[in-house]
Parts: C-alpha cells; sequence; structure tokens
DNA sequence: CTGTTAGCGCTTTCAA
DNA sequence: TTGAAAGCGCTAACAG
C-alpha cells in the first residue's frame, strides 16, 4: 500500500517525469528506459493514484447523473444505456438521486461544477432558465435527457406526438369516451416540465382533431405513481359516464388503472381499453399495449453526446429527437358499447 | 469561476490558515473575523474545490458500490436502500455495474482503493478469498451485502432456510412433484457464491425433511434471467412426468415460469403452483407467491455497517442476517390430482 | 486566535 | 530522450 510515483523513480533510477511518461504511454521514453520503469512497478505494484491524477489534471474523470432514479423505473432504464455507453470510457459514473424539491435544487447548483464532474448527465428532471444559465457558466459539459431547458442540448423524443400516436389508436379503436392519468400540471420537482405534460397535448389534440370534445371530468393529474394512479382511476370508473378508454401517461401509472379495473370488475380490454407510455420492462411481461419509446437508448445516447463535448465538439444539434412508436397488446380492443 | 482558498484570504485580509477554518467550522476563529471570511466567500461565489479538499485530506469522499444493476430487479432495490442511507452523509455514490468475468476482477482489484473510495459496498457478488484478502489488506473499509466472504463483514439472509421455507409450503400443500428452478451451480462470474445454490440447498433439505426422493430432472440450473427461466419451465412441463408446483430461485425466474406455464396452457395455481424468492415490486403486482426478504433495508444496513466503519468503530457482528418471510398469494394453491 | 509553511502525488513545462 | 522543478488548492502542524 501506498508506493508512490517518486518510489519508482527512485528504485529504477530515473527521473520522476519519465516514470509520468510511461505512464502515460508518453512516446518520448526509450524501450529499454520503458521497460526498467515498468519492471519496477510491477514489483512494487505501483498504481498512481486517481485522487492525485485528478488533481493535478484538474479533471475528476467522473460523470455524474442526476435523476429521480427511484420512482421511475423508465430512469432506471435509461441509466443502463448511461452504464453502457460508459464501460470503458475511463470516467467513473456518480449518482445523484433527486426525490425532492430541496435536493434538486442542492444538485443543480453544486454538481455541475469542475471540481466535481467533467461531465453532467441529467434525465427527467428539467432545470430552471437560471440553473440552466448556472449550468451552462459553469464550464461543465451538460447533457439532458427526456428534458428540455434553453441553451442545454438534450436527448428527448417528441411527447406531444406519442401522446397524440395513444390518444389517436384509441378513438380509431371507436373509442369516445377517452380519460387522460398523468403527472400534476404543476409540480415543484420537475419545476412544471414533464413529459406528462406533453403527453397530454397530445392527448388533447388528437381529440380536437377527431372533434370529441374535451370534458374536464375525463383529465386527471396527480403525483406520479401506481398507488395514485389507481386511485384517480377507480374515481374515474365510478363516474356516472365512465370513459370506455383510459390513455395513462407512463406505464406504471396504467398499471395502477388496471388494478382499478380489477377492483372494480371492469374487463380489460373487455369492457375498458388502457394504454400506457415508455415500454418498461414489464410492459411485455402483463401484456399491456403503450408507446414505446427508445430508454435505453436514450441514455446511451446521452452519454455519446457528452462525452462528444468531452473531447472538444459542440454537439452538433441542440435537440436529438428519437422515434416513438405504438404497441398493441392485450390492454387495448375496439369499442364495444354496453 | 475558479476562485480559490487564497483569492478569499487575500481579499477578508486574513491569513489562508483562517479561511481554510472557516471552511471546516473550526472553533478557532472569532466571531467577527469569521463574519468577514464568511462575507468575502458570499462575495466571491467561492467554493472550496471538493478535489483539492480530497487530495489533502487523503480521503475520495465516495462509497463505491459494485454490483450486477441490471441483470437483477432485486439489487435496483437493494440500491435505493443504498442511497436512502447515504443520502446527507456527505458521500457521493459511485456504481460499478459488473456483468462480466472481466469487470468483475477489475472492480475488486481497483475499487477498494484509498485513491478511490473510502468505503466499498459490494452487493450480490462474492470475492474469492484471495480478492477478499486483498481488500482487507487494501485498509479500504468492505461491506458485502447478499454475499459471503471470509474476513469481511456482511449482510444477508439465510438462503438455505429461505429455500426451505419456501419448498416446504409447496409440501405441504400436497405437493410431492416439487421441480426448482435457479442459477448455474457453477458460475464464473459469482464464483460459484449464489444466493441461488443456497436456496437451492433448502430446496433439498425440505424434500429430505418430508421424505420426498430427489428427481434430478427436476432440478434445473441455467443462466438467470426471465427468458432462460422460462425455457427450463417449458421443458420441465413437458416431461411425463411434470411437477406439479416450481420453486423459483428469484422472483424473476418465477415470472419465467409463468410464462412457460401460459405458453403451455397449464393453469397456475389450478394445475401448477409456482412460488419464487425475493419479493420484488411487481411480484405483488402480478399476485406472485414468494419467500420475501428486505432487499431496501439490506442496503441500507450495509451503508450503516459502512459509515460505523468508517468513523472507527469495528463491526461487531461480523455476519448481519435480516429475515424471510413466506408472502402466500396467487399463484400457490393446495395441490389436485389429475 | 491567527499567519505561515510544508506537503499530499501527479502532470507538465523547461532545460539539458 | 531525460531530469529537475513548478505548481494544482487545500489541510494541518507550527509558530507566534
Amino acid at each position: 500500500m501506498g508506493a508512490t510515483i517518486r518510489d519508482v523513480a527512485r528504485r529504477a533510477g530515473v527521473g520522476l517525469g519519465t516514470v509520468s511518461r510511461v505512464l502515460n504511454n508518453s512516446p518520448l521514453v526509450s524501450p529499454a528506459t520503458r521497460q526498467r520503469v515498468l519492471d519496477v512497478i510491477a514489483e512494487l505494484h505501483y498504481t498512481p493514484s486517481q485522487i492525485a491524477r485528478s488533481f493535478a489534471l484538474g479533471r475528476t474523470l467522473t460523470i455524474s447523473t442526476i435523476a429521480p432514479f427511484f420512482t421511475r423505473p423508465s430512469v432506471v432504464e435509461r441509466l443502463r444505456g448511461v452504464e453502457a455507453a460508459l464501460a470503458g470510457s475511463g470516467y467513473n459514473l456518480v449518482v445523484f438521486n433527486v426525490e425532492t424539491v430541496e435536493r434538486r435544487v442542492a444538485c443543480f447548483r453544486d454538481v455541475p461544477r469542475r471540481d466535481r464532474s467533467d461531465g453532467v448527465l441529467i434525465i427527467s428532471l428539467a432545470p430552471r432558465p437560471v440553473e440552466a444559465a448556472a449550468m451552462g457558466d459553469s464550464g461543465v459539459p451538460v447533457v439532458l435527457v427526456d428534458t428540455f431547458a434553453a441553451g442545454l442540448p438534450s436527448v428527448l423524443v417528441d411527447d406531444v406526438a406519442g401522446g397524440e400516436l395513444a390518444t389517436r389508436y384509441l378513438i380509431e379503436l371507436g373509442h369516445r369516451a377517452v380519460a387522460f392519468i398523468g403527472d400534476p400540471l404543476e409540480d415543484p420537482l420537475t419545476f412544471n416540465f414533464t413529459s406528462s405534460r406533453d403527453r397530454f397535448a397530445g392527448y388533447r389534440r388528437a381529440l380536437a382533431a377527431y372533434g370529441v370534445a374535451l370534458r374536464p371530468e375525463y383529465e386527471c393529474h396527480g403525483v406520479h405513481g401506481r398507488y395514485e394512479a389507481r386511485s384517480m382511476a377507480r374515481a374515474l370508473l365510478q363516474q356516472p359516464e365512465p370513459p370506455s378508454a383510459i390513455f395513462a401517461a407512463s406505464d406504471t401509472q396504467a398499471m395502477g388503472v388496471l388494478e382499478a379495473a380489477r377492483d372494480l370488475g371492469r374487463d380489460v380490454p373487455g369492457s375498458l381499453s388502457v394504454i400506457g407510455f415508455d415500454d418498461i420492462d414489464v410492459a411485455e411481461y402483463i401484456g399491456l399495449s403503450t408507446v414505446r419509446q427508445p430508454l435505453f437508448e436514450s441514455g446511451a445516447r446521452g452519454v455519446e453526446l457528452l462525452l462528444a463535448m468531452l473531447s472538444g465538439s459542440a454537439p452538433r444539434t441542440p435537440l436529438e429527437y428519437l422515434s416513438v412508436d405504438l404497441v398493441a397488446r392485450a390492454t387495448t380492443a375496439p369499442y364495444r358499447p354496453g
């Protein structure tokens, strides 16, 4: 434990800088010298101190990810992509989980700083304009995934189009009483900027396109989660004129809807169609119809952008859109009156 | 960007050490001086460099976690506990995902070093004796979760007892043709040390206790995963004398079994009982009977041990066992001949 | 109480 | 091609 570069230099009878050169594969070392140094390194079990190296380099060799990981399975799936794309890059991955407003503020303020991160990836959490501006000034490359902020590059999908896609599908199945369940329109944690909101806009747009009147009592917004969605759906289904189809802004919420239907003995898809969004892992398992977005790929792509920025190239396109697809499975069916 | 402690000292007209003292809440500063320094700090938007601080301190201020995160939902749930317990401790959480032998070797070798981590948490991956010994020598506190290695403290459950519990339950429901599906007995990634193996031992023990003969054709071991379990289960159910109950060593694998039953039109639990292990999130949703273990808590407890070790106290008990419970849901039922 | 100073281990000039 | 030396920004020991 604890041989330093100096020990190696001394033992190899060379200068300190030479050892450093060997370590960094500099071509400016003679083969003989290099070999001697290498031998001593092996002999001493020497490995350079990451931390001293970082200090001297002025780089931390870490990429930080800020996200609400555990409240959203979709984020974990994105993280998978992040991890895969980062493997072998030499960067460590440090994660900051955000589930409260305080933590969000603290992370946005402290993490994107040169002495903490070489690059930052923010997932499913939108910085406010001032925060985004501060990030821009920090000099640390920041990439957003599944969100947007002026001046910061991001990888996203067209959630409005996705919401519209889901809703059109239901309408084309003959449904007219189509309800929506999604996140709160005002959410301090996400600064009111959620993909749910856009999907909701798509929902309304589809309805309008088909001349179906909006019904406020069909529009539900509540804290993200399966249980919350379940109770919203229950209320929805107990209305005098319950919907025949429900579009949930996420698969997690769609699962809550399915539970509510089960609670109330409504057959899915017989008397109720349900569609979600994301296509998380379990969606296939439970046969949930949904709008698929490339979660893994979004994380991987975010890292690619970040790595490119770290090696000097500015992102070509500030906004990069990935595509969404409708995945029809077993929770949607043509409308049947009664 | 980039005010240093020296700038602050100069501007406040004090010595460099005084600023450091203020930063570290040393009591050896007069209130007046402290205030002056604080003012300058605010004025300059100064924040100390984490990295320089780490370097001077000789501590990295990070906790590393090594685990196969994405192949096992249970590990993500444990990570949740880790994250929660670490929040507010001042430590950053860096994650090392391991899915190959090479990566495992590299992580075990490189991560537990003073210049990289102040403490290391290893989840669901057992270090080999030599690796464990090296970790012990590194001087970096290491805590294991869901695994074991001589000389290293760990947080686990009694998997043998858990496996026995599950199997006994099936037997007591009247099943005699009880099969097992689990991970490979020889797995280089986990160095043959898996909780699955212990659960399998519990399975055999329960059978023996009831005088039920072991049937090699009922013992399946294959790569961990839903798809693999699905095909193993399919083969199992197509045998001349198919089992009437299956114990899967994890919920993920139990889900594969459920799919296989669906594929072959076997009614669960009518003509096939299925029980899993872990009680991951979706288990409740899909009504899977299982053996519950405290996943979240295991991660949190691991961090607690680690933090205690970091503040000097040796772990009282090298092995800390958490308890398991049987959770009977909708995939198990009494044996019905035919 | 407070200023000064000596490193922490490495990278990177700058000479030789 | 190589050695020597100057920091990177901070903490902690030491005088005062």
